[in-house]
RNA sequence: GCGCCAGUAGCUCAGCUGGAUAGAGCAGUAGCCUUCUAAGCUAUUGGUCGGGGGUUCGAAUCCUCCCUGGCGCGCCA
């Protein structure tokens, strides 16, 4: 058990016994003990005693006595009230070192949560495979990975899911667009996929069919850009509908290899891949799809209106019903992605979570109203959503369209700073804070980089380390070892924050920890030699540069990021 | 027009489920390398927490109105 709850399990027993309260009573008041961020009050404080004045209609001091009283734990030196009446508890030296021994002795196993039996999935990236993965696509991916492990470290088992759009209008375009690349190169590419990956795909394509054997299109065409591309596209399917769908089937596939690519290159990888197009049929009972439908149609969520299917999802407080199924009676893209999420249910986790660019929200409610309808009571679905990343050269916004090929790929990215420094990066803002990112001063920044100073703490620690380990049976100092507050104090927390950080879905929060720590010990590394001649404090000292490496290890580890044992 | 996100030091950002004097990094200034890696440390300058009201023992944090910026509002995907 950590630390802080066996305090606070105390601090309730106190506070129920000294004003016969029971904890349903003061549940909901956050009363427990929060690590301090001062020394000077002491360890742990909580403020238990404010919030329960009005409740108890005494004075928060008075009230501080009498809980300080009854608090009763071999942990705690000293308890002092201070200030309007925080109880401030200081531990006692050994309770800090035995930590510090789980920690060493434990290693990941101290911080990390045992098996709850729970699984989860993440679905995250899920970009249309109609080109390689933007910068703005790497921050999903990274945010993904990192709330994955963090998910993890609190014992669920996680499972990695990548949706896969193969079955819509943009593969055609896709396909198309490698049609024209080939066979007509004065064609207006408005609309079309262009850029270099599509030139690639063409050429090795051709190698193996002659793409100039197709028909070429002689009616008119509408003056509608987008008119203009159905009618292309609706041609080259009747007319060379062989050549069309191994074309399809081939981008898809070279598509998939390339992001997968590019994900693997940043240390990702997905558990399954889920196709669209594996929803099924609606004509087919059998489909998940038709399942999807049935089921809300059960709860008797669906209506027709214009010849259509409506979910009612403002019954949710969607800000209008949804279309499921058209007038012509194809499901729309919504009724897909509705039955991706049924065969999701079914699957059986407890819990789910997706993670889209902020670009998606007006997306978040028609979803979780479908998947409310549609899961079992012990799930749940969540969202997490990112801001954008803003690409800006030389101080000059950069526009990104994936159609135009005009984009920052996040392997070119990747290739000049490093998918570790990538991942430090993204991570250390908080999800829905759009990045502004200068790909120039990214590179400049490197040197003084918040990446390089939290992986030197590291370097740090391992080059102590690999002269002399730390041994707990030989001679230390408790005194020696707990002088360094701050340092100690995150050291200790680790477990409870970390357990905060995967509860808040907040990898952010583990970056800015850990630059602190690195902080902290980069301060105590210039003042406090470490391998020197008296062996019981430089014992002592071994120790906490020990579960620092540990702690540091732990949480770039965490973050998808390698630590560095040398620089 | 409606909805979501953001606005905190010159710059980039933490802190936001109310708590003790608002914190880092970069940039600036002044110091520290015969000693475990100076990609480091120490000291220091710099703040009407976008603005106005409100809620209370206490507000950067909650409510409300307004201002600015980004994004989204299809029987597209």
């Amino acid at each position: 058990m950590k630390l802080i709850d066996l305090l606070n399990n105390s601090l309730f027993d106190s506070i129920k016994n000294a004003y016969s309260l029971e904890k349903e009573d003061f549940q909901k008041l956050d009363l427990g003990f929060v690590s301090s961020t001062s020394e000077d009050h002491g360890d742990y404080s909580s403020s238990a005693s404010l919030k329960l004045a009005k409740k108890l209609d005494s004075s928060p001091r008075d009230i501080a006595k009498k809980i300080s009283d009854g608090l009763l734990s071999e942990l705690i030196e000293e308890i002092s009230v201070d200030g309007p009446g925080f109880i401030n508890i200081y531990l006692t030296r050994s309770a800090k070192v035995n930590e510090l021994k789980n920690a060493i002795e434990l290693k990941e196993q101290w911080a990390f949560k045992k098996n709850n039996r729970k699984k989860a999935l993440v679905e995250f990236v899920s970009s249309n495979p109609t080109g390689p993965l933007h910068v703005g696509h790497g921050r999903g991916a990274v945010l993904g990975i990192a709330i994955s492990n963090l998910l993890q470290s609190q014992g669920y088992q996680v499972d990695k899911e990548y949706y896969v759009n193969d079955a819509g209008r943009q593969i055609n375009i896709l396909a198309l667009s490698i049609i024209l690349e080939t066979i007509n190169h004065s064609f207006n590419r408005d609309g079309l996929y262009q850029g270099g990956y599509i030139n690639d795909l063409a050429k090795k394509f051709t190698k193996k069919t002659n793409l100039k054997e197709v028909a070429q299109p002689e009616m008119s065409l509408s003056d509608d850009a987008d008119q203009k591309l159905d009618e292309l596209i609706a041609f080259y399917q009747s007319e060379s509908p062989k050549i069309w769908n191994e074309l399809r089937t081939f981008a898809i596939n070279e598509m998939i290899d390339i992001i997968k690519a590019d994900l693997k290159n940043m240390g990702i990888i997905h558990d399954k891949w889920f196709y669209e197009s594996s929803v099924g049929d609606f004509n087919d009972e059998s489909s998940v799809l038709f399942q999807a439908v049935k089921g809300i149609t059960k709860k008797k969520l669906t209506f027709k209106k214009d010849g259509a299917l409506w979910f009612k999802s403002t019954d949710f407080g969607d800000d209008k019903d949804r279309v499921l199924l058209r007038e012509n009676g194809e499901p729309t893209y919504y009724l897909t992605d509705v039955g991706y999420h049924k065969d999701k249910i079914d699957r059986k986790y407890e819990h789910y979570i997706n993670i889209f660019g902020a670009d998606h929200h007006g997306y978040v409610k028609r979803i979780t109203s479908a998947f409310d309808t549609l899961k079992n009571d012990y799930q749940s679905l969540e969202i997490v959503l990112y801001q954008l990343v803003n690409l800006f050269e030389n101080g000059k916004k950069k526009q990104m369209s994936t159609r135009k090929g005009d984009f920052y790929s996040l392997e070119e990215l990747r290739e000049e700073i490093g998918s570790d420094v990538i991942k430090f990066f993204f991570l250390e803002k908080k999800s829905d804070h759009t990045i502004d990112f200068d790909v120039l001063k990214a590179k400049e920044e490197s040197k003084t980089n918040p990446y390089f100073y939290t992986q030197y703490a590291h370097v740090r620690c391992c080059s102590i380390l690999q002269n002399k380990a730390p041994d707990f049976k030989c001679m230390y100092d408790e005194k020696e070892i707990t002088k360094n507050f701050d340092l100690l104090n995150k050291i200790i927390n680790y477990p409870k924050h970390l357990e905060d950080f995967a509860n808040e879905r907040s990898p952010h929060s583990l970056v800015h920890f850990l630059k602190e720590l690195a902080a902290d010990f980069h301060s105590f590394y210039e003042t406090n030699p470490v391998l020197v001649e008296n062996d019981t404090v430089a014992n002592s000292r071994l120790i906490i540069t020990k579960a620092t490496q540990i702690v540091l290890q732990n949480g770039l580890e965490l973050l998808s990021v390698k630590p560095l044992s040398k620089m």
